[in-house]
DNA sequence: CAGAAACTTGAGGGGACCCTCAAGTTGCTC
DNA sequence: GAGCAACTTGAGGGTCCCCTCAAGTTTCTG
């Protein structure tokens, strides 16, 4: 990450990344809501440490997640590299969700409602921007249905949030057979009206907030 | 339910009737795992008395959701008799969804796995069974896509089941409109050529059994 | 209506996880 | 290498939920 604010004693600053790569671990598999404890275990330090230098959960979250949301910054720079801005649509889903599956922590965060205040809330709101360019290309090329907004992306991943929670262990491909199915939904000449207006902003940040 | 069991004290009926009354209440509002105490709790009895009734969580609510997967038989008569297959089918999966967005504990029940064993297990079988036929006239009605399977309704509903579960308080149609894509996708002529297989039936199994 | 059987009660032990803090240890500085 | 600040430690108190069981209460039976 930073060079990490000014003085840290060498052996504070081991022990720190010790914690780091433990949780980069541990929230990996079992996911955001991982006991603490097995973080500090795994990272061969006392639990009264991993509180030294993580406060709460979310000061451990954030110091961890931004690093795995750039994975999808390089994403996202592939699907608009792609000349064919629907394919380029399609990769970034792709890309979205493997990142998701590859990690149980990126997951959940992504799934979950986060602080305004949080770097994950702050990663996810620029991830949000750069998603809306994809969107917006994808749409106006005509490939991608005129009635799907940016927004519905956020149904879309806690949909595959689950279906990749569920299903990775047993059947690891089996996320993108049921990506495939809503990606075929997604086309413009699969489109039909629909009742439902999009989420309000209201919603939107409704839904956002706390869990 | 039952006229149960022979010989059931005067007041032991009568609490266990106010235990299947909160359980429902409290299942349909904190899904199915809501504290155990809670529910013994707004019956008015004592938590020894609840272990009594039902020893294990699996049996209390064994006891109430077949109950409530009835609401889904008819919904999968409703769709048998609509004369359009397709219709039908479209039908099927808004009534499920809806039984799921009104209750908790069926949304939680539906999106988990089942010991074979228990009465929900039972009912999840005959249910797919049902859903088979639906399908199958579908499919064969030439509306529905040639490549999707009966089995492909599991990620579909842990998808739903989590859009429900993340959208119903600050928008409760939201799950509507995600639904409307993926059927927009399910369409005979969206369709494009998958290369992901369907679940196995040995990856089927695994996906049903313990959590 | 008495005695026996059926049922209820709630305090309490147990586990998982959270978080704190006083006492001990380590590294840095001069 | 002495002394002080920085850091670590882990036992322990707190919460929430699980489940049990000995003692008390209610219903049923004759």
């Amino acid at each position: 990450m930073q060079p990490q604010a000014r003085h840290l004693r060498a052996d504070a600053a081991r022990n720190r990344d010790k914690l780091l790569n433990s949780a980069v671990q541990v929230f990996g598999e079992r996911g955001l809501d991982a006991p603490l404890e097995e973080i500090a275990r795994r990272a061969k330090v006392s639990i009264g440490t991993l509180y030294n230098h993580f406060p709460t959960r979310q000061d451990l979250v954030d110091a961890i997640l931004p690093e795995r949301l750039s994975d999808l910054e390089r994403i996202t720079a592939e699907a608009l590299a792609d000349p064919d801005p629907w394919e380029g649509f399609v990769r970034f889903l792709g890309g979205l969700f493997e990142l998701q599956a590859r990690d149980h922590g990126l997951n959940d965060a992504l799934a979950r409602r986060f602080p305004d205040d949080s770097a994950v809330g702050a990663a996810c709101r620029r991830g949000f921007a750069q998603a809306e360019v994809i969107v917006g290309r994808a749409r106006e090329s005509g490939r991608l249905r005129a009635d799907f907004e940016t927004r519905d992306l956020v149904p879309l991943m806690w949909a595959m949030s689950q279906v990749i929670r569920e299903s990775m262990e047993a059947a690891p491909e089996a996320w993108r057979r049921h990506l495939a199915f809503v990606v075929d939904g997604l086309r413009a000449d699969a489109a039909r009206t629909i009742a439902v207006p999009p989420l309000t902003d209201d919603q939107l940040e409704k839904l956002m907030r706390g869990r």
